[in-house]
DNA sequence: GCCATTTGCACAATCGATTGCGCATGTTTG
DNA sequence: CAAACATGCGCAATCGATTGTGCAAATGGC
C-alpha cells in the first residue's frame, strides 16, 4: 500500500526487517529452515512482505537458477473448442507437474510461430510445444541448436517426437458410421462426400485416406469430384456445396466445425430435400448434436494427448517419434 | 547446432566473434548504430548468433530494463467463444502495440486467480488485466502494494478501472426481441422465462434487470417463479427446466452458450409442442442460428472491449470508473 | 570455566544483458 | 601540421535473487 514507486525487493524488506538480503530471500524462498534462520525472523519478514506487496522477481530469481521449470505451448487459435481445451487441459495439468506454462497463440501464421519459439527460448522454456504448428521442423531445429527440448502436438514432425490424433482410425470409423446409418435410413450405397479441409495438411490427408480405406473396403468407388477439400473456413465448404441439389439419399463427411458451419448453413437453403441428408463430422462440438441430419461426431482425446505430450518432458525419445491417440466417436440419434 | 549443455550467452559469441559482449549485446538488441558499431563486426555477429542458435535470456535482459513491457491478463476459461476470441484478441492486439501479453488461465478459482496474478506481477507485468475474476479487488489491493497497474475485464471491480458489456441494454434489446417475436407468430405476450446464470454473479443481475425492465415498460408482470438463474451448467439449466411441459406459446431468455444446451436438450425431449416455443441467447454461438426456435443472439463486442481496456494501459485513471460497451444482437430467421 | 558444537545470520560472487563513460585511432579543417 | 571531431569499440557497474562459505554468539558437556 506504500511505494508506487519502484517494486518491493529483497533489499526493501532487509533494511525493514534489519536483516541481511540472504536471510530475506531464504526466507522468501521457503529455504530458511535449510539455512537455520530463526523461525521469529522468518515470521517477521514474512509479515513485512506482505505489507509490501511483495512478488519475488522472476527474472532474477531464474537468471540464478539453473532450471527454469517453464513450459512452453504455441496454439495456432484459441476461438474453437479444440485447440480452446488443449490450451486449458495444458496449463491446468502443466501446474499440476510443478511447472509453469506459458502458452502463446500464432493465428496460423508460420513467421509468429517462430517468433513465438523464440520468444519462449527467450523466457528459459525448457520445452517448446508446438501444436498444430505449420511448420513444426523449424521451430525444432531452432530449439535444437538452442538447446531447448521441442515437441509436437496434433501435427507431427520428422525433427522431434509428436503425439498427435489417430485421424486414420476416426476417421475410418466416422464413414463407417455415416455409410451404415445411409445404409440403415435409405437403404443406400452411395459413396459419400468429404468436405472441407486442405489436402496438403497431414491430419486432412490422413482422414482422407480412412474416408477412402472405408469405402474401398466396402467396395464403393469414391468419384474424384465428391473430395471437396477446399479449405479451412465455412464459406469455402458453403461455396464448394453451393451447386450441389442432392436426388435422393446423401451422405458427407465434414472434416471440422468450421466446414460443418457451411453445411448446415447450405442444408438450411436446401428445404425437404435436406431430409435425405446425413452427415458426420471429424470434429467436436457440444451444439453438434443438436443439428437435424447430423449422425456423429469424432472428439479427438485431448486428455490423453496432453498426457502423453506432458510425459515426454524431459525425456530424450526419438526425434521422429509418432504417438497416435485414438479418438471418440460421439453417435447421435443411434435407433 | 553445437551445444546441448548450456545456452549460448552474448559472451559466447563475443568470444567466437572476437568482440567484447557489450558490442555483440548492441548488435543483438538493434542499438549498435547509435553505438557506433561497424557494420562489418555487426554483421559477423549477427550470423553467428543465428548459427548458434542465440535467443536473448529475456530474464537478465528484463532485469537490467525499467520497463518490461510485459502485459498480463488472467481469463477464466478458454473452452468457450467468448473468453477464447478475449485471450486471442488480447495476445493480437497487444503484439501489436509492442507489448509482449501473457495470459493464464485460472478456472474460475479465487485462489488461482490471486496466485495467478502474483506471477504475473512476479514476471514484472507492467499491468495485470483480470478478466471475469471472481475477486478482482483482491487482485487490485495486491497490484497496487506492488506498485502494478490492475484493470477489469468483462466483470466490474471497485478498485480498479474496468470495461465491461452492457449487459443491461443488451438484455433489454434481447427480451424485445423475444418478446416481440412470440407476439408476431403467436399473438401472444406470456412473461418470458429467465434460464441460467447466478443472481449474485453481476453481469446476470444486470441482464436480469434489463430483462425485468422490458417486461414492466410493456405491462408484463413476471413471476418470481419464471427466473431460473440455477447456475453455470447445462445439466443445472436442464434440470431447472425438467418440470416445465409448456401448454401453448412459450417464451424463454437463455443466460449463456452453456445453459443454452441444456435448453435444447429440453427443446428436444419436448417433442411436437416444442414448436411453440420461441428463445433468444446473451452469448453468441457459431452454431446457434441453426437452433430451431432460436431467435437471436447478443454477441460481446470483444474488439470494442479490448481496444478500450488496451486504451488504459498506462493510464491512472479513476479507480471505480467503469466504461460499458455496447454488445451487437444477432437477429435469426426474421420474417 | 574451557572446548566443542550448534544456532543464527551476513558476505560476496554469480547469473546474462544493458548502458554511461572513456580511450584509442582515423579523418577533416584551417 | 596541429587542433578538432568522428569513428569504433571495450570497461565496469548494475538490475534482484540465490547460495557456498564463514564467522560470531549461544548452548552444551565435563
Amino acid at each position: 500500500m506504500e511505494k508506487p514507486s519502484r517494486r518491493t525487493t529483497i533489499y526493501d524488506i532487509a533494511e525493514l526487517a534489519k536483516a541481511s538480503p540472504s536471510a530475506v530471500s531464504s526466507v522468501l524462498n521457503g529455504t530458511w529452515k535449510k539455512r537455520r534462520i530463526s523461525a521469529k525472523l522468518a515470521e517477521r519478514v514474512m509479515k513485512l512482505a506482505e505489507k509490501q506487496g511483495y512478488a519475488v522477481n522472476a527474472q532474477a530469481s531464474l537468471l540464478r537458477r539453473e532450471k527454469s521449470n517453464v513450459i512452453g505451448m504455441i496454439v495456432p487459435k484459441y476461438d474453437n473448442r479444440y485447440f480452446g481445451q488443449i490450451a486449458e487441459r495444458f496449463e491446468e495439468m502443466a501446474r499440476d507437474r510443478g511447472l509453469f506454462p506459458v502458452v502463446t497463440c500464432t493465428q496460423r501464421d508460420p513467421d509468429l510461430e517462430f517468433e513465438a519459439a523464440k520468444e519462449l527460448v527467450s523466457w528459459q522454456a525448457d520445452c517448446v510445444i508446438s501444436t498444430g504448428a505449420t511448420d513444426p521442423d523449424r521451430i525444432s531445429a531452432f530449439c535444437a541448436a538452442a538447446g531447448v527440448q521441442a515437441l509436437n502436438l496434433d501435427l507431427p514432425g520428422k525433427a522431434a517426437p509428436s503425439v498427435v490424433s489417430d485421424n486414420f482410425a476416426g476417421a475410418r470409423t466416422l464413414t463407417a458410421l455415416i455409410l451404415d446409418r445411409c445404409n440403415a435410413e435409405f437403404g443406400d450405397v452411395q459413396p459419400l462426400r468429404f468436405v472441407g479441409g486442405r489436402l496438403s495438411d497431414h491430419n486432412t490427408a490422413q482422414r482422407l485416406k480412412g474416408f477412402l480405406q472405408e469405402h474401398q473396403a466396402r467396395g464403393i468407388e469414391v468419384p474424384e469430384t465428391h473430395i471437396l477439400a477446399t479449405g479451412y473456413s465455412a464459406t469455402k465448404s458453403a461455396t464448394a456445396l453451393a451447386d450441389f441439389r442432392p436426388q435422393g439419399p446423401t451422405g458427407l463427411f465434414v472434416n471440422s466445425t468450421i466446414a460443418l458451419e457451411g453445411v448446415v448453413k447450405w442444408l438450411g437453403n436446401l428445404g425437404a430435400a435436406g431430409a435425405q441428408v446425413r452427415y458426420g463430422c471429424f470434429d467436436w462440438d457440444p451444439f453438434g448434436r443438436f443439428l437435424p441430419g447430423n449422425v456423429g461426431m469424432v472428439e479427438q482425446d485431448v486428455d490423453e494427448m496432453m498426457t502423453r505430450v506432458l510425459a515426454l518432458v524431459g525425456e530424450t525419445g526419438q526425434a521422429d517419434a509418432v504417438i497416435h491417440v485414438p479418438c471418440r466417436l460421439h453417435v447421435f440419434g443411434a435407433a
